[in-house]
Formats: structure tokens, C-alpha cells, sequence
DNA sequence: GTGCCGCCAGAAAACCTATTCCGAAAGTGC
DNA sequence: GCACTTTCGGAATAGGTTTTCTGGCGGCAC
């Protein structure tokens, strides 16, 4: 009972021919008769032929195998990135280790020699926000791609979201429903991200000459009560406020709380906007929220895409390429009620 | 300037050795001078040498890569469960690659080929619900470890949560708060999981001769919407419902925004109960929701040990391994206010 | 002093599995 | 009978690990 996995050695012998005719004949290669090639594939087949793919890559110097190097605990930002990199590679038949480092140099080295042990024929390496970091430290060669915190060598390519076009997305739909008197609450100022969001909803008021309701930015965390305290301040900073865009979809349901809580209808009184369109966040607002959708599954898919071309030798420019954002319209935002 | 990556030839010419004493210096077997072997590791790594792992798998038959299959990409659960599955199978320099199949046995068959091919270790298949699924198609002898969703094959092991332990637990724990006139309000009645945690309360509320407030389990949907409708119901069923235990932690989101509306304190008048310790939904609700954590995290980390001791060879009894889950308290459960 | 045994260090070769290149045998055409 | 094609075997190769082999040397006995 030999347990063994069945090599092209043993389809060769079940098929009477020798090993080199086994590799043309299941790969449709060299000058065969037709009744070998089809006696070959008999064997391979009745023997449960599976061809070692170690093998394969030693020989081709291709392993069809990529990695995601990410920061992110398998957070929420991960799981619509890997989707979009599965759609990309899906189809070439890579398949994809998944490293997280949590936030760990001393990790993501450990991650970047084994990988290079490994042969990977490029990497992806995810960042939770949008900063600037060293290189992956890897062996000259292989091909890596950053997403969303970029290297600090600029020939290094990059694929990140837009927040800035996030926010004028949100304070153009604002306008256009007819608010004017637009506040912001968003996460921490020493982040990239959010400062992009709020230059993109300032962008948009200052060519229409509005103010920001309030006079500030509401700069805090990223959590559903700073969403709760914040609102409460900017009500009392600015009463007549009658939208309010949030740095996070989190935040926004802290936000649409205390509206609620104040007797302010949403969209009625106070349209909300926030950001992430996190599903399970923003669908069971009540109401529904309308969010920027930082297309996360795009930017996994062109990061997964501009991979596989410098993977096969076809030029790519360094740099950083902005995946736009869109609008995921709910209720929040729905028409102002006649009278309000 | 050739970019070609070193290998233990050049080493060995480095050194002035042959490459089977390479071999032999870098991993410290056979006999050799310990100046030969200084020698050899100071040439390694002036080239920057790195085993190719590939070669070694074809020598050893040992890969160290490991695969989770999972149906569950979008979801919370597979992010502590792959947290798990890191803990344990990152002190072994064994790598993951994560096969996502989008609930299509297609792309599962697809996988399990690939795979195949690439003479993984060790598979493990993770479902998202408890249900009996066909074993993966996958080449005898590689071990399999099914998570969640068991395998019909008794023979083959399986690592699951504790729902109807979970169900005592919050059971308990409110009969130990003081209540006593408890509802459940959780997802669709078709789903094994669902029932098992309702079987778990009942057994609790049988053995204090309680009955179950509202006179039956609200089965429903997951989302924060049922959790919403169903409360107005179980509140018109039983007003004097004083706690309300809820199959997730979205359900006791809605839940909680009810009792909200119609003025009721959680948890001075009514307590809640929620099931998962989703973060962010169980710590942004107001109160903070006290909740059962299924443990997905020792889940993974119980399925990928135990995949590791298949793979060394140590025998692992088929058969289902149930996880305990915990509580997770916060304020929704606290002391019930004097005189409500 | 010389011959033999055994050990040490390292070279050389075999091996893991699949692919590819080269060449040989057999068959065809004229 | 010669050139040419078709078909397939055999060997080289990829990059390591492992086993076997060899040369040199020390120790011991006579």
C-alpha cells in the first residue's frame, strides 16, 4: 500500500514511455502521436497525477505565488483589498501567503526573508493609513507593490485611495442637495487620511464661498462616542448647522445618535455623510448612511494587476496611482423635507 | 552584473569548498572544522545567500505552508480565527496561504487542486456556519482540520465554537444579575448555530423553572433591523421583559435602539445581552454591550495545532473539538437600578 | 622503523521531480 | 540509398540535501 504520490516516473512506466514524453505529452509539447499523448493522459489520470509544483518552479524560476504583506490584523480594510487581489490573480492560477506582521519590524522582516526563501514572484505590502515608510527589505529583484502607505524610494510604486476626491465627493452631493451650512467630524489630525478628507470638503466650500459650519475641523478618534461628543459640539457651535460629513462611517453613527437624541431629523433636519461605506456600519444606520466609498477592492485589484505586469518584465513607472473614490447613496442624505 | 541570485554553488565557490559542505556548514550537520564552517557562513552571507525552499521541499517532502480554505472572506469571523491560526503556525516558520472560495465548490475544487500541487502541509477548510459539509477533495494523505463547519466523514477532525455554552453563559450570567423574565432575539431558525444558543438558555431558564419571555425564540435575521422590529414585538408580547439576550451583536445594536426610543434603561430596566464581541459594534453601542465571545481566535489556534501535530505525525482522534466561549462584560448587564 | 587500522574532513555523487534540448531510430519520398 | 521528417528516449538542468567515498594522518603492534 504505497501511499506515495505518483510521479511522472511512475505515469511514464504505467504508460510505457519514458518521463521526458510524460512532461510534452500533459503539456502539449514536442511531436507526439496522438495515441501516445492520449495514453499518457489515460495514466496521469488513473494514477491521480498531480505535477509537483516545487519541481515546476525550480525549473522555471516562476512560482506563481505572491504575498500580502499587511499591518492590518486582518482588519476591515484587508478583507475588501484581498478581494480585489483575488480577482487579479484569481485567474493565473497565483496563489497568495498571507503575512501579517501587526505592526512588528522585527515581523515583517522575518516575513521578508522567508518570502525571499521562498522564491514569491512579487509582493504586495498593505499599510492601514496613508504614510510614508522604508522599502520592504527584500532581495533586489523581486517586485513589490505598496498599497495605501507608500516607500520612501520614489521609484517604488504605490496604489492608494483618494480621500481628498472622497471629500469633494461628499461636499459636492452635500451642496448639491442644497446644504450650506457643512460641518466636519473626523479621526486624528496627525493622520494623513483625514486631513486629506477635510482639504477635499474645503476645496469644495471655498469655491462656493461657504464657511465650515463651526470654524473647525472636529479633528478626534475614530470611534462612535468621539462621533456622539463631537456632534454635540458642533451643534453648540453652530445651531443652524444642516449637514455634517464624517471622517468614518463609525463616527457618523455616533453623529446620527446624538441627532436623534436631540429631536433632529435625519435627513430631515440634518443630512450625514460618512465614510468607509463599512456595510454592516453604514446599512444599519438608522437611517441608512450615504458613505465614500474608498473603493478598497479597486486599489487591491490595480495593486494586484500592476504586480503581475512587472512580474511579467512589462515596465511600470514608479510613483503613486490614485484609485478614485464613489458615493454609496442611502438616506442620510435624501431630500430635505419641505418646510425644514 | 549578474542579478541572478546566489546559490550554494556560488557559495562554495566563495569558500573554496564543495556544496555538499555547504550544505553541511549552513545547517550544522556532519563533521567539518569549525574554521571551514565559519569560512562557509561568512561567505553566505557577504553573497546574501538564501536556501531556495523550493529545492528543500523537493528534497525533504515538507513544504512548511499550510492553506486556509474559507468560505468567509467578507466577514468578522475570519479575521480572529486567521489571528489564531497565525499564533500557532508562525513559531514554526510555516507560511499560509489564504484560498478564498466565495461559497462556490468550483473555486473550492479549483483550490484544493492547486494545492495539490503545491504539496501544502496541511489544509484547513473554515465554513462561517455549524453545518455538515462534503470533505474537501484533496489528495489522500494531506491532513485536513475543518473549522466551524464539520466534515461528514467521522473520521476527520473538526474545531468548532461552543454555541450552546455560550447560550448558558449569558443565561447564567443574567439570572445572576436578578433576572428573571429574559427574551432572545437572533438570527434565521434554518442555521444550526442560532438554535444551539437558544438550546443553551433554555436548558438554564428550564433548570430555574423560568420560561422564556415573549413565550418563544425570536428568530429572525442578522441584522440590526430585526433586531429593532423584533424587540417592538417581544416588548408588545411580554412588557415586563427585564432582559433580552441576542444571537449577535448587531441584532442587540437594534435591540438596544428600541428600548432607547420607547424610554427604557439598559440596563436599569431591561439588560442586553449580545454574541460575538465584535469590537466595534459591541463596544460603540451605548450602553457598551455586554456579550458572549465565541473565541474564534483560540478556535484557530486549537485547529492549526492540531493540523501541526497531524503533519508530524502525531495522532489526532477524529471527531468534533468544541472551543469554550466567553463573556465579554460591559456595561449593558451592569446592576439593575434601585426600585426599577 | 614499518605496516595496518581507524578516524576525520571534505570531495564527489546520488537523489528529489519535472522540463527541455539533443540526438537516435524508424519511416517516407524520390 | 540518401535526405528528411516524425517520434521518442536519454541526459542535462534547476538548487538544494544526504550518502558514500577518498586521502591523509595518528596510533598501535611487532
Amino acid at each position: 500500500m504505497s501511499q506515495r504520490v505518483p510521479t511522472v516516473r511512475d505515469v511514464a512506466a504505467r504508460a510505457g514511455v519514458s518521463v521526458g514524453t510524460v512532461s510534452k505529452a500533459l503539456n502539449n509539447r514536442g511531436q507526439l502521436r496522438e495515441e501516445t499523448r492520449a495514453r499518457v493522459v489515460a495514466a496521469a489520470r488513473e494514477l491521480g497525477f498531480r505535477p509537483n509544483s516545487l519541481a515546476q518552479g525550480l525549473q522555471s524560476g516562476r512560482t506563481y505565488t505572491v504575498a500580502v504583506i499587511t499591518t492590518d490584523r486582518f482588519g476591515r480594510f484587508g478583507n475588501p483589498l484581498m478581494l480585489g487581489v483575488e480577482d487579479a490573480l484569481g485567474a493565473d492560477r497565483v496563489s497568495v501567503f498571507l503575512c501579517d506582521t501587526r505592526d512588528d519590524p522585527i515581523r515583517e522582516h522575518h516575513h521578508a526573508e522567508t518570502l525571499d526563501e521562498r522564491r514569491v514572484d512579487g509582493i504586495i505590502v498593505a499599510g492601514r493609513r496613508k504614510q510614508t515608510r522604508a522599502p520592504l527589505a527584500v532581495a533586489s529583484g523581486v517586485p513589490v507593490v505598496y498599497v495605501i502607505a507608500q516607500s520612501s524610494d520614489p521609484s517604488d510604486f504605490c496604489v492608494t485611495t483618494d480621500d481628498v476626491g472622497g471629500g469633494v465627493l461628499a461636499a459636492r452631493h452635500l451642496l448639491a442637495s442644497g446644504r450650506t451650512r457643512i460641518g466636519h467630524i473626523t479621526g486624528p489630525e496627525r493622520f494623513a487620511d483625514p486631513r486629506e478628507r477635510a482639504a477635499g470638503l474645503s476645496s469644495v466650500l471655498d469655491s462656493a464661498g461657504l464657511d465650515l459650519a463651526g470654524g473647525q475641523v472636529f479633528y478626534g478618534e475614530w470611534s462612535e462616542d468621539w462621533g456622539r461628543r463631537a456632534a454635540e459640539m458642533l451643534l453648540h457651535a453652530a445651531p443652524d448647522t444642516d449637514a455634517i460629513f464624517c471622517g468614518s462611517d463609525q463616527i457618523a453613527r455616533g453623529v446620527v445618535e446624538t441627532l436623534r437624541d436631540r429631536r433632529l431629523r435625519v435627513p430631515g433636519d440634518i443630512a450625514v455623510v460618512g465614510f468607509d461605506n463599512w456595510e454592516p456600519m453604514a446599512a444599519g444606520c438608522r437611517p441608512p448612511l450615504t458613505t465614500v466609498d474608498p473603493n478598497l477592492r479597486e486599489v487591491g485589484r490595480v495593486a494586484a494587476t500592476r504586480l503581475l505586469d512587472m512580474i511579467a518584465g512589462r515596465p511600470v513607472e514608479g510613483g503613486v496611482e490614485t484609485v478614485p473614490a464613489w458615493l454609496m447613496l442611502r438616506e442620510s442624505t435624501g431630500v430635505r423635507e419641505a418646510g425644514a
